[in-house]
DNA sequence: AATGAATGAGCATTCATTCAT
DNA sequence: CATGAATGAATGCTCATTCAT
């Protein structure tokens, strides 16, 4: 599991015994969100999260001080270094809004909705309530710059005739509602139901990027 | 909640037991749904669900056998008698495609969307994975039917050229996600954040079907 | 349930109402015996000695005051007045030793080994540490008074001449172990063993008392 | 019960944890055993079961599944090696028939009768209808292979023209049976009633294999 | 007298957390 | 660092007992 000879590595960690203890938070948590996403916090226990990273309960607690601690953890570590890569994007560039919007939601996607980290609006979605803190960092760390970048996206566009004048709160829900549904569809029901096994997920990008873009134009 | 007119009301009124029976799974089922939606299947303790119902812990195992059964008992009891009701408008409606489909959601949101039953789409999220089953009987029952009242209003719409032609799975997809989202923000995210407090819910929805519908409809 | 029109009963007991509540305890004590029998004090559930005897739980109540007094009242109306009947038979018994002590087996086993009763003796060997003061009734009620009659027995064949002279307490034991040992059998793992189901009292009866007789009798 | 010598004792003394996790399954099935023959099995609480071994109730589920699971390991890994023993002795033997019988009762007595196996037969009697698949088990591996031994030793005896002929079986509960109501009396009636203190096991033992021995021999 | 809905103390079981090794 | 045995508080569920009807 160890890339076996980063031929100059050596001279940084001088302890070939202990094996990658630098990645064990980083496994500890893809492991606790897996789990967390699936089960549930409190239906998860920390056992299982522990066998999962192939690690003791108790190593669990070297790391982290708690259950809840290792919450937070995988929420704060989990969504926000994926969304400073998006805002950058924005800023540079260059096309019409349109184009724009579709790259951010195609980027959204790609970094998101598909990957593990996908589980987390259902995951946050679940919990929010039990962990009103959690919620609030995530709501100001997370929802709010996202939806800044799309609430930009479409000022610039009405700015430029492209868009029509319309409530851009309410216009960016009907951008992002489908995705996030996607993306929370996958990790509850889906899995529990006949899957139309056809699913094509770009389809499904692409026609409701057209239906949505068609309802943000601005004609004559 | 005490019959009104005890004609001599023996002053001391200590009857705390022996009341309507009847209504008791209702109340406690409605007390069920209220915490689960608020923390979860696991994290529910029946103590509290008695608690809100008014009765003793012991109580609730006079009417359900466990706190899984309970909890089927609020998915399958909270949502099929609602969706029977909106099924019979779609049949008898005589107006225009956008106008059934504007009176649909607008009837989705008044039945369930604002009621206390609006919070089942979330918990049905967050547990889907944990009763696979009680996801099955609502994907079937449920979410089946619910999407094919939609399906059939876009087909009409298609067929009577007031919409264009799109992929109908993913066009329910818009109309209905935001909606969704509505609700299950109501009962996790919402009352966590510094809340708009302006929000419009009637606007909101204008809004929606306002962009939706227009990048339905279908030109020239 | 209740006998429609016993024509001229109703001299006897004018109120045809109220069924037969003379025998509610005796009807209270059988079910409850079996039970008890059965699965023992503490894993029975009143609400199953109710159903048994065809009342309600709360009825119970109106007879016994808790299930350790049902219990008592099981043990105390169960075996003494059963004992009552043997004593006379000694006294009056005009043969052989030999052959009083087959009348008494064999009466102690038609009166209690066959009947319900038998099952009283494994009731009491497993509760009697749970209810010492039944214990002690018990052994002060049926076991020394029982045993007093098997020694006087003894003890008339010995001053006969017709058994050697043995210890009195252990040929007690000798005599009526067996016989104890199958009425508990019946009522403990007899059920649930594949029954010898060619099992023939009688003839054990005769070989035990073959054994038993000629291990005591007095030769030369 | 602390290993006696420690030789530098550490002063503090104060590890009460982490102990020899190797004995806790004994440890914990002879606390079991002393409250389940005690008790009963519905009647211990496996909080006293636990305590009696020295450790926590979460410590207990540790080694065994459930409370039922408990039970069972108490009488599989209870009686069944103690058996064993047993068997080897008969196939040895070169004296006697009596002689033998008179052994393998002795060594009845003393491998079971008097030490805490001798409880089992009383918490089986008690529980058989519970379990019926330990009292199955406990039929096959222990009642059955126990009165083979005894059946082998009578039967030689009859070939030898030392014993008469008699039902075999019958002749088993004749010689066990007393033996079987003294272990049973040791843990339910005994410890409630006036102890004839000068109870004398030797005595009774010889007095009744006089009796039966006598009942059994073959004469002219 | 009889009922059965309601109660609440009691127990089996689970699991986050600790700590000696 | 890492382990996993041990803990004990928490919680689902049962059932003897009560009491309004």
């Amino acid at each position: 599991m160890t890339p076996p000879s980063d031929t100059n590595a050596s001279a940084t960690e001088a302890a070939p015994r202990r094996r990658r203890k630098e990645a064990r938070p980083q496994e500890l948590m893809a492991a606790a969100l897996a789990l967390f996403v699936e089960h549930g916090f409190a239906a998860t226990r920390l056992d299982d999260v522990a066998a999962r990273a192939g690690v003791s309960k108790g190593t669990l607690y070297l790391y982290f001080d708690s259950k809840e601690a290792l919450f937070e953890a995988v929420i704060r570590e989990g969504i926000v270094p994926a969304l400073k890569e998006a805002g950058a994007r924005v800023a540079a560039y260059q096309g019409s809004a349109s184009a724009l919007l579709e790259e951010l939601l195609k980027a959204w996607w790609a970094l998101i909705g598909e990957g593990p980290l996908g589980g987390i609006p259902k995951l946050m979605i679940s919990e929010a309530r039990n962990f009103p803190s959690v919620a609030e960092y995530y709501y100001q760390n997370v929802i709010v710059p996202g939806r800044r970048l799309l609430a930009l996206t479409l000022e610039r566009g009405m700015a430029a005739g492209e868009f029509r004048g319309v409530d851009v709160d309410t216009a960016i829900d009907v951008v992002i509602a489908p995705l996030l549904m996607l993306a929370i569809w996958r990790y509850s029901m889906g899995p529990c139901c006949p899957s139309d096994a056809s699913y094509d997920t770009e389809r499904y990008l692409r026609t409701h990027l057209d239906i949505a873009l068609d309802g943000l134009r601005c004609r004559g």
